[in-house]
RNA sequence: UGGGGAGUCGCCAAGUCGGUUAAGGCACCGGAUUUUGAUUCCGGCAUUCGAGGGUUCGAAUCCUUCCUCCCCAGCCA
């Protein structure tokens, strides 16, 4: 290397704080260069956008500084979950391209570690069993800015709280009898403190451990156990957990002065949640939307769930994409969706093969072209990959064209078909409009042209012509109908329910009160013949229209149904507006 | 009015042990190329870092006062 060259130009993977702490900590040696990462679900409901972008976190991490992350279900609230959903959540997260080999767990795989803890706690004399109906612990418990109480069962004995969460475990109480608490302070301005609850009855049958249990612990004594018994050296979450983070500090440190876990300790640290502009990720409404019918079920590909972004033709290296693209931050923030769909864009204009489609048809007929003939035309399937091959596109006397492709009395800038004008249809030939038919009511029937036939795409010369406007077109002889979904965002207003200025006191908004009355909107359209035997989920670029995929659900042998991702980007329509 | 966080270009987001031109991406605006009004390419886009004081030769970075927003009172996670 020369001594002018620039010293490396690798571009520097983006910085962010918390590749700031894993950085220093591989610096200090604190874990001998091991980077240990999980993504730790609930399985009590479907994954979506803003899981996706804590999984591209947790992975990417363990990924980019040679370490691994964990897959792992945090089921300690046996009336919620399912397993219905830790099958879904286990095909999300490999549909986004991630791999946690062998480090699949489960949290109650841990009870009995967790109860062990709970006994060294109470024989540390750092927990103790409450007997307070759940109203007066509330009462006790102060507010935001009063202190609580102690209750008057904090100073039980030792044996006592033994004996009495011992018959806890063996099933002798009634749901809600008594609780487990952490015994902190209860004057503490952080309310996380006073005396969290740990453990409680629960008479439910678990997903996995069955009716082994009849105590559960609750997620802020369990998360840190996790962690702990999974060596794991990050642990990355939310910010609504910032308040927890004293107290998963103070148990684990309990836990190692009793010898139930070795230091250094896991460290958690959070990061802000994602949040899309016209959309919502909030578990409650989408929920809401799914019960009440708005969508047709949690894979309705307007919703931000995975399944649904999966039949809305959305990709994992879009979603990879976009998470490196929005960063990671501590401030709240609003993506606008249209990053998300330009991330998809940029991978499907990659990857996606051409084709044609004409969604809403206008006949052209090419009245110089003789009845009855045909030829073929070839078109690329790929501009920028001619290793992609090409495919042949029947041409004819009639065709198909998009109805906005054509204006009797053109406006400023239009550079499509009208009378005197010349077009190329693309990969054929170019022609000139001649006129157009109508109808009584004076609608448009049909367009007419008439073709050179020295101009065909390919043949020697046909480059001669120099048109500004390229129109995509289906046989009509050739071309088949299919229906095909166009999905548009799911909610018209940025922020939905959110109050708008000038707002009255009184006025009450609901998110529902946003939804998009034409997110999705379904049409026969009529496509190339190559496309009537594709797979499910194959993704295509339907020139000058947008990104389409076969839906995965209801599609059949013969008949794809299309839905369409993403539009392509338009500056024409820009213009016209 | 308690505690915990956050405020850098329209939207994200670097920078934060003070040092001089405040990264980058998206959006947007020009212009070139183009058989997708797509893609690609080139150029433009914060004398300013929530506001006001202060320290300093020098501050987004230090001190200070103030303002705004988010989270916390489940035996949910």
């Amino acid at each position: 290397m020369s001594e002018n060259a620039k010293p490396d130009t690798t571009p520097a993977a983006p910085s962010n704080f918390i590749r700031s702490i894993i950085e220093e900590d591989n610096r200090s040696g604190k874990w001998d260069g091991r980077v240990e990462t999980r993504f730790p679900p609930e399985p009590n409901g479907y994954l979506h956008y803003g899981h996706a972008k804590s999984i591209c976190l947790n992975f990417g991490l363990a990924e980019a500084y040679g370490g691994i992350c964990h897959l792992r279900f945090d089921d300690t609230n046996p009336e919620k979950e399912e397993q219905e959903y830790v099958d879904g959540i286990i095909e999300a997260v490999s549909w986004l391209g991630f791999d946690w080999g062998r480090h699949l767990y489960f949290a109650s795989d841990y009870f009995e570690t967790m109860y062990q803890c709970a006994v060294g706690l109470i024989q540390a004399g750092k927990a103790y069993v409450d007997s307070l109906p759940p109203d007066e612990m509330r009462r006790l418990r102060g507010t935001l800015t009063e202190p609580g109480t102690d209750s008057p069962f904090r100073n039980r004995s030792t044996e006592e709280n033994l004996d009495l969460f011992h018959r806890m475990r063996e099933g002798e109480f009634a749901e809600g009898a008594h609780v487990l608490r952490a015994k902190v302070d209860m004057a503490s301005p952080n309310i996380n403190l006073r005396d969290p609850v740990i453990y409680r009855i629960r008479r439910v049958a678990h997903h996995r451990s069955g009716d082994r249990w009849c105590v559960y612990p609750l997620y802020t004594f369990a998360h840190p156990i996790e962690d702990a018994i999974e060596n794991i050296t990050h642990s990355i979450c939310t910010l609504e957990f910032e308040d927890q983070r004293p107290f998963y500090d103070w148990l684990l440190e309990t836990l190692a002065d009793i010898g139930m876990f070795a230091r250094p300790l896991p460290q958690q640290i959070e990061f802000a949640r994602l949040n899309l502009t016209y959309m919502v990720l909030s578990k409650r409404k989408l929920i809401q939307l799914v019960d009440e019918g708005h969508v047709a079920g949690w894979d309705d590909p307007r919703l931000p769930t995975l399944v649904g972004a999966r039949r809305r033709g959305f990709t994992p290296e879009g979603f990879r994409l976009f998470a490196e693209r929005i960063g990671v931050s501590k401030a709240d923030s609003w993506i606008d969706f249209g990053v998300l769909e330009e991330c998809m864009r940029e991978h499907l204009n990659d990857s996606a093969e051409r084709r044609v489609a004409v969604l809403e048809p206008l006949k052209l007929v090419i009245t110089n072209y003789p009845v009855g003939q045909h030829e073929d035309c070839e078109a690329p399937n790929h501009p920028l990959k001619p290793e992609l091959g090409k495919r042949a596109m029947p041409f004819g006397r009639e065709l198909w064209i998009e109805r906005e492709d054509f204006m009797e009395e053109p406006i400023k800038g239009f550079r499509r078909l009208f009378p005197g004008n010349r077009v190329r249809l693309r990969y054929g030939y170019v022609v000139e409009c001649t006129g157009c038919e109508k109808d009584a009511e004076g609608n448009i029937t049909a367009v007419l042209a008439e073709y050179l036939p020295d101009s065909k795409s390919g043949t020697p010369g046909a480059d001669n012509y120099k048109v500004k406007g390229n129109l995509h077109w289906v046989s009509v002889t050739d071309g088949y109908k299919a229906q095909i979904r166009l999905y548009d965002r799911l909610f018209s207003y940025p922020y939905p329910g959110a109050r708008r200025e000038g707002d009255a006191e009184e006025l009450e908004r609901s998110f529902l009160d946003d939804l998009n009355p034409d997110s999705v909107q379904t049409i026969e359209a009529w496509l190339e013949p190559s496309l009537r035997y594709v797979r499910p989920e194959a993704r295509f670029q339907f020139e000058r229209h947008g990104y389409f995929v076969a839906d995965r659900v209801d599609s059949s042998e013969g008949a794809p149904v299309f839905n369409r991702t993403v539009t392509l980007k338009d500056s024409w329509a820009k213009l016209k507006a």
